[in-house]
DNA sequence: GTATTATCTAAGTCT
DNA sequence: TAGATAATAC
């Protein structure tokens, strides 16, 4: 079956793939077989669902057609490819080709801005909600005009108490068009406007991309489809490959019945079933079915394995998140053992980014090297963002989030009211901030003489830089920012452990830039200059600039992230099951099996949101190739509160004869009791339970279930009201003391509980204060 | 205008 | 719990 969907490269193709059927396989053959029939590489488009996969799906190709060929298809993502297009064609639309790509952060700054302009309560139009549904909004290919007119939506929204959304939404589109910025929705939303209203344009891009492939079908959304719908409406060789099972981006968009409508728009459709699984044991593909198998909608689809049976699946089942990590460690620990297996066969998954790190902390005690995927990647911390932000308005002046956040950073006397004065002039002349600079030489716009002085500075540095942009690499423009900002020699000067790692980080930054340009990174999709094979071809300058660094790291992903691992480390991998998908481990671990938790609290109001936990669920048991291990604890840490919890529904849909349950009324695992287990020893418990982290949203009787009772004799009495003692440590009542600001005093009083131990003191300068001693920095004086 | 401290609030998955 | 914002002192 894979062999007559790789061959069957003329017309309509859908590949309907269970999860391990090989459809990455399918489709590096396919493409193989189109090079090898003799189809150029320039007329071949395929849209993967990250970078990473289009890389990797390139290299296996050049290993089979040569490296020649290969570097010249057109392979990426949605996002980077459309992206690419638009710097072209960019000037039709009104935008520059240095146009910004403004992440979500981005968004939600503007978007907070407007709602402050528009003087609406940003309680009731909360910016994420204000963006996600502008997002939705664009993913359905609605304009703002289009969302005012439209009586549904302007309905729905009057129902929700937010009539105001449509003026937000034009507004925020304002802003960005005037930034020359396009959110992540704009790229796909505009390439369809552009599309639309340039029929030369896309004569042009229908006759170049004569074979299109879109991988992870099932999670293209509308806007997507009527892309990919009129790219392929001139030869029609388009071939799409997905599995609804594995539908886990409906947040975003995505929509099955894209796969539905596929059927409809191409009556002509060849349509092949990829069913049989070659990665996963018996046990496994059987645990899967029928997980997936209460999910009412769905397409009909057996999928099945010549694998060998396998083990049954283990569940182990703490008392909390601590231990949970202890016992998923120690079982990686004994399978390395027993099994001989690397620590890069071991995936460890979980449902949300929060969950790693009891698990990291239990890895890196145990030794066991990890890496974790997602969660705040390199290019979201704050230096990074700071110094991309210079370079963003070196590259793009008009880009006001960029010149928001570096303005006064390093500190250069420029505060919120010039801020806001600019802002203010700026939108009075309909112009950008950065445009009023350039004008202070001519008009001071009520400005005094000071401030105008610092503004022109800052301009007259950017300026500076953007001459540099096309003189210079982008290692050396890159260092010159870096040093002329002055914001290496911020970093330098703080002292403080978190300060250095910054200023590695900037360090590291400045590496990667500069294997740019030295151009040892493979760049995914061709080069632009012979994109049209000469067609469109500009000088050919070798320098590798700063603009191209920064069109490279805009859209990348989080699976994208490995580059910092050259080495091809061996390391266990832990991400959240979104970021695990299309990848394979021998040994797989799905962790926080809880209600609320996986499935998510925020799933179970609507059917559909709880299947597509389901199928995500189904997701994360299918990456597993030979073992899997589920767990689950029945109290968890949340934002500082402990929570009880209840296994989670999911377990109790995997047939019960493919599971080892864990036994009842013993410990799961033996643990390490006298670090990171609460109640473990004796004097350890201290510093994760005080009367203030007990549960808030629980009354107190009912609340510390989990807290032996005998623990709250120690610090408190039967009121539960902190005792006074005669002393803590060293300090005792009547000691002498000193404070680096209060001066000298007495201490008078000593309570509460580790790590919250309070002293009052009576300074001899200042009178009393009451000061937790964990953060007083006192000096003893006199015992 | 800047730096420090106190208070509030959100809390999910990703391009 | 941690990040963002508001309040305060300088």
């Amino acid at each position: 079956m894979q062999k007559e969907a790789a061959l069957q490269t003329e017309g309509p193709v859908m590949i309907l793939a269970g999860a391990g059927s090989g459809k990455t396989r399918v489709l590096t053959y396919r493409i193989a077989h189109l090079l090898n029939k003799g189809v150029d590489a320039f007329n071949i488009l395929s849209l993967t669902f990250t970078n990473k996969a289009a890389r990797e799906m390139k290299e296996r190709i050049a290993k089979l057609v040569g490296n020649n060929e290969a570097r010249n298809l057109w392979m990426g993502t949605f996002h980077s490819v459309f992206a690419k297009i638009l710097r072209i064609e960019a000037e039709k639309l009104g935008y520059p080709t240095q146009f910004t790509i403004y992440d979500t952060d981005d968004a939600k700054s503007v978007l907070k801005s407007v709602i402050k302009d528009l003087g609406l309560d940003d309680k009731i139009y909360k910016p994420s909600t204000v963006y996600s549904r502008i997002s939705a909004a664009k993913n359905n290919l609605l304009s703002w005009q289009e969302y005012m007119n439209n009586t549904e939506i302007q309905s729905d929204d009057r129902a929700s108490a937010k009539p105001r959304l449509g003026e937000i939404y034009k507004l925020y589109y304002e802003r960005c068009f005037r930034s020359s910025a396009m959110d992540f929705d704009d790229l796909l939303f505009n390439t369809n406007i552009l599309l639309r209203n340039f029929p030369d344009v896309l004569h042009k891009y229908q006759h170049k991309f004569k074979y299109i492939m879109v991988d992870e079908y099932q999670d293209t959304n509308f806007s997507q489809y009527v892309i990919v719908k009129k790219l392929a409406a001139a030869f029609e060789n388009i071939c799409v490959v997905g599995d609804d099972a594995q539908s886990i981006y409906g947040f975003r968009g995505a929509n099955i019945q894209n796969i539905l409508n596929f059927e409809k728009d191409y009556p002509e459709l060849k349509t092949f079933k990829l069913e049989q699984n070659y990665r996963s044991t018996k046990v496994i593909v059987k645990a899967a079915n029928s997980v997936i198998s209460n999910n009412k909608e769905q397409f009909q689809k057996d999928v099945w394995t010549q694998n060998i049976q396998g083990e049954k699946i283990k569940v182990i089942k703490t008392l909390t998140d601590n231990e949970e990590g202890w016992s998923v460690a120690n079982s990686i620990f004994e399978t390395k053992m027993t099994e001989q297996a690397r620590n890069k066969a071991f995936a460890i998954l979980y449902r949300t980014n929060a969950q790693s790190r009891s698990l990291e902390e239990a890895l890196r005690k145990m030794s066991i090297p990890y890496k974790i995927y997602g969660g705040l990647s390199f290019y979201k911390r704050k230096e990074i963002k700071d110094i991309i932000a210079y370079f963003r308005l070196v590259i793009n002046p008009a880009d006001e989030e960029a010149f928001k956040r570096i303005i006064n950073y390093p500190a250069r006397g420029i505060g919120q009211t010039t801020l806001e004065k600019l802002t203010v002039i700026a939108e009075g002349v309909q112009k950008s901030v950065w445009a009023i600079l350039e004008d202070l030489p001519h008009t001071d716009y009520g400005l005094n003489a000071g401030i105008r002085q610092k503004l022109w500075d800052f301009a007259t540095m950017i300026k500076s830089f953007q001459v540099q942009l096309h003189t210079k690499d982008a290692f050396e423009l890159a260092g010159n920012i870096a040093a002329h900002t002055g914001i290496l020699k911020e970093l330098y000067n703080e002292k403080t452990p978190e300060g250095v790692s910054r200023y590695e980080n900037i360090q590291e930054l400045l590496n990667g830039i500069k294997d740019f340009t030295e151009n040892k990174t493979l760049r995914i999709s061709p080069p632009s200059e012979n994109f049209f094979e000469g067609e469109f071809s500009t000088e050919t300058t070798a320098l590798k600039t700063l603009d191209l660094f920064m069109e490279d790291i805009a859209l990348l992903t989080d699976a994208d992230e490995d580059v910092e691992d050259k080495d091809n480390a061996d390391k266990v991998s832990l991400m959240t099951v979104h970021a695990a998908k299309g990848l394979e481990f021998p040994y797989v671990y799905v962790v926080g099996l809880e209600e609320n938790l996986f499935p998510s609290q925020m799933a179970l109001n609507s059917r559909s949101d709880l299947e597509e936990e389901r199928r995500l669920f189904y997701v994360a048991i299918t990456r597993a190739e030979k073992k899997l291990t589920v767990s689950y604890s029945q109290s968890r840490y949340k934002y500082g509160n402990l929570f009880q919890c209840e296994p989670s529904r999911f377990l109790e849909e995997i047939d019960e004869d493919l599971l080892e349950k864990p036994q009842e009324n013993k410990p799961a695992k033996k643990v390490n009791l006298t670090e990171d287990f609460p109640w473990g020893g004796g004097s350890s418990f201290k510093k994760k339970t005080s009367a203030s982290t007990y549960p808030s949203k629980t009354p107190t009787p009912s609340a510390p279930k989990v807290i032996p009772a005998n623990l709250k004799k120690i610090n408190t009495n039967e009121a539960g009201i902190t005792q006074n003692v005669e002393s803590i440590g060293d300090y005792v009542l009547g000691c002498k003391v000193e404070h680096e600001k209060f001066g000298t005093g007495e201490i008078t009083k000593l309570e509460g509980i580790s790590p919250n131990e309070k002293a009052t003191i009576l300074f001899e300068e200042i009178g009393e204060k009451v000061l937790i001693l964990r953060f007083a920095k006192l000096r003893i004086i006199e015992p």
